[in-house]
DNA sequence: TGACAATGTAAAGTTGTCTTTACTTATGGA
DNA sequence: TCCATAAGTAAAGACAACTTTACATTGTCA
């Protein structure tokens, strides 16, 4: 009953042809920001989150979801 | 160009008829952090974000946005 | 083979999300 | 008037988001 974030930035970026540091600085993040949040390894805040699914043009739903594990 | 989070979690809340200690139950939170939230004084994460959203049944976008000043 | 681009790992530091506790204030009903 | 409920403020602390720097790995291409 603990929740994680699961998300599938990797996939939309690759399909973008973009690599992580370009996908970085169009959200103005650190490239480490990218690669641990393409790992799952954290969190993000809802202004990371909106940045990221405003600039693949998707929503925020399809690119960020509860897991429960 | 400094990026904020506003959100209109408290006309979604009294609209429903809910107090801010029921919603803080509803998304396990604190109380603190819905008031805090609605006054808008901080950014939440999008676990928050997904969870109030899911709970009000409305798009994140519709309850947060990303504003310029 | 050597160099470069893309990705990953590690670690330490800063900032800020969220918690807990506790006190204050306003409103309304018995 | 008194009590209960809802909302607000304050402050300290835990921990997680995000930064910066630096080095390692892999694949590709001249």
């Amino acid at each position: 009953m603990k929740e994680k974030i699961q998300n599938d930035v990797s996939k939309y970026r690759t399909g973008k042809g973009l690599t992580q540091e370009e996908l970085a600085s169009e959200v103005e993040v650190s490239r480490q920001t990218i690669i641990a949040l393409e790992k799952g390894n954290y969190t993000p805040s809802i202004l990371l989150a909106l940045k990221i699914a405003g600039y693949f043009k998707v929503p925020v739903e399809k690119l960020f979801k509860i897991s429960y594990e």
